[in-house]
DNA sequence: TTGAAAGCGCTAACAT
DNA sequence: ATGTTAGCGCTTTCAA
């Protein structure tokens, strides 16, 4: 609260020594004797002196503050992605910018801005091939992308298991005796569909089913894209009795066509999404989908985007985390046993 | 990307005059020879030169940084909120440092870490009553609270106009015939649910319908205790048949309450929700509720408190803004004309 | 263990 | 119109 003007020096005054001691007390050097460090423990309490952030960043240029770019705030993963690198940077000492920038201009323009008056140290992306916005990069400046692993660029990056998002997705259909199983993905520029893309094929396989590209259809994410499908999907041969939803939203919207068709899910349709977001579980019916904890990939996004930083050290890792299956109500066994051989 | 050490002193070098006209130059001066400043600009140019900010706050003595502490960065709403005042903050040639706090602890020291190493310049508050937050907002530091109009700080404030929304929403419920009209309402230490319970009793008193205490649901905006509600709300006399939420995840608890127990919405109970929160369309029935531009708000906010930071005037100005209704379909006619007289 | 001196990169007076 | 001199508040040498 002390919004003082109080400087090291009138500290040093009041405790009867130079600034420099101020200073070695503040960051806790040892080389300090005992007495003096109280004297001026107590000079600093009495004045409410606090350091000044600013001073100390030009001093030792650094400024503790890493950047987020996402390509909005809103959307309940990016935010969560968001809230849990926040909160691991700030236990780490360090201050989180996150920013939105809808298109690739503006990401270009925000990275120039951050980056090159060096207020920022390090750089999260989040959803780098959501556009072109991957070439506006920094290079050898410490980046972390979130949600995508890098196509050529020198930068680590965490991500779900996409892949085997979508096999655990598929398979749990596949356990529910389904056949002919649909998919809806989401725009295919983005690796996190392509990878969900290769999960569903592969469990496919691994199931004995034979993968249809005439089953699969190309959404955008959009509850409307998801809608869309409905009608697609059941115009096919063989008609599919279950579909994988690359997101929830999508599959909200696919339930919701069925419904106006009158048709039944899970009875005439099972659908199974993916991110099990917030009230998934009070649609109608409940979404089966994959739950994952987003926040801590933006935890460990931070942390190791840090370490980058602090270690000056680029690195390229990739790392992944698992996500499971929530069974809910939208996905049931197929009761079309003459569909079945 | 230019991660360049290049400093004012070595473009001025380059361009032959001293380190102070190039100052004047990347500051847009007047006072400067044409001739001169197209040299300069040449050898900024030339060598990739971009001013250091922290050497400029040093220098000024501002950080042009905001900060903003939310609940959390997950909620739809507060999410919005921020990305309105993100954009805004970042339109004025500002960076907004969005955190969350949990609890009023978290709060207090997260404030005061950044306001007294002056990191900020300002602070954006939402939801300042969810706890006892308020008792750490810093005095005499420019702040703007966002959702609650300040309760003796001396502070500016924005908010819906929740006095408002709530007549809007009750009277639309009145005008399709409901005379026993419940609500469920979001925690009362919050000005926004008090606000919403006086335009409910408002817009009771105006339509000729007598508020009924033993009508009202004390909820906490989760969707769990819209969802409690309903046990609660089908033992009154009389019976409502309609129900204001102050929330629409209260709204959708309460729908699925009533669906479990086999009740028709909005055949039997019609159900206004407030937010419009994204796949409002989706639930089962699409719902009725108030939509509001939440970005706005948070767009406001930012530049209110951007002008108390540039002119160093503490303002305690409240603005709030409108929300309109958005007509679905989990609203209609009340059907017991028995009831009516 | 402590202090003095010299910057960090810039802006703000003041001179010229 | 341009240059010179001082800081901003701190940390980092280097001495003592």
């Amino acid at each position: 609260m002390s919004r003082s003007r109080i400087t090291i020096r009138e500290v040093a005054a009041h405790a009867g020594v130079s600034h420099q001691t101020v200073s070695r007390v503040i960051n806790g050097s040892e080389r300090v004797n005992p007495e003096t460090r109280e004297r001026v423990e107590a000079a600093i309490a009495e004045l409410g002196y606090s350091p000044n952030a600013v001073a100390r960043s030009m001093a030792r240029g650094r400024t503790c503050m890493l950047g987020c770019i996402a390509p909005n705030l809103t959307d309940y993963t990016f935010a969560s992605v968001i809230e849990g690198a926040e909160r691991q940077a700030r236990q780490s000492g360090y201050y989180l910018v996150s920013s939105s920038a809808k298109d690739a201009g503006t990401f270009a323009s925000l990275v120039e801005e951050l980056v090159s008056s060096r207020r920022i140290e390090g750089l999260l992306v989040i959803n780098p091939y959501a556009d072109d916005r991957h070439k506006y990069v920094p290079v050898s400046f410490p980046v972390v992308y979130i949600g995508a692993r890098p196509r050529g660029e020198q930068v680590s990056s965490v991500s779900l298991d996409d892949v085997d998002v979508a096999r655990q997705a598929t398979r749990h259909l596949l356990e529910l005796g389904h056949h002919h199983i649909a998919m809806i993905t989401g725009p295919m520029e983005e690796d996190c569909s392509q990878d969900r893309y290769q999960g569903y094929k592969q469990a496919l396989q691994e199931g004995g089913s034979s993968y249809n590209p005439d089953l699969v259809f190309y959404g955008d994410w959009s509850a409307t894209s998801g809608y869309e499908a409905f009608d697609y999907l059941m115009g096919r041969t063989p008609l599919p009795t279950a579909v994988f939803a690359q997101n929830d939203r999508m599959a909200v919207g696919l339930i919701r066509a069925a419904r106006e068709a009158g048709m039944n899910v899970p009875g005439q349709l099972s659908v199974v999404g993916v991110d099990d977001m917030p009230l998934a579980s009070y649609f109608d019916p409940p979404l089966t989908t994959m739950r994952q904890e987003i926040a801590e990939l933006g935890g460990l996004a931070a942390r190791i985007l840090i370490k980058v930083v602090e270690e000056q050290q680029s690195s390229s890792e990739h790392f992944s985390v698992l996500a499971n299956l929530v069974v809910r109500q939208s996905t049931a066994p197929t009761c079309r046993d003459d569909v079945r051989r």
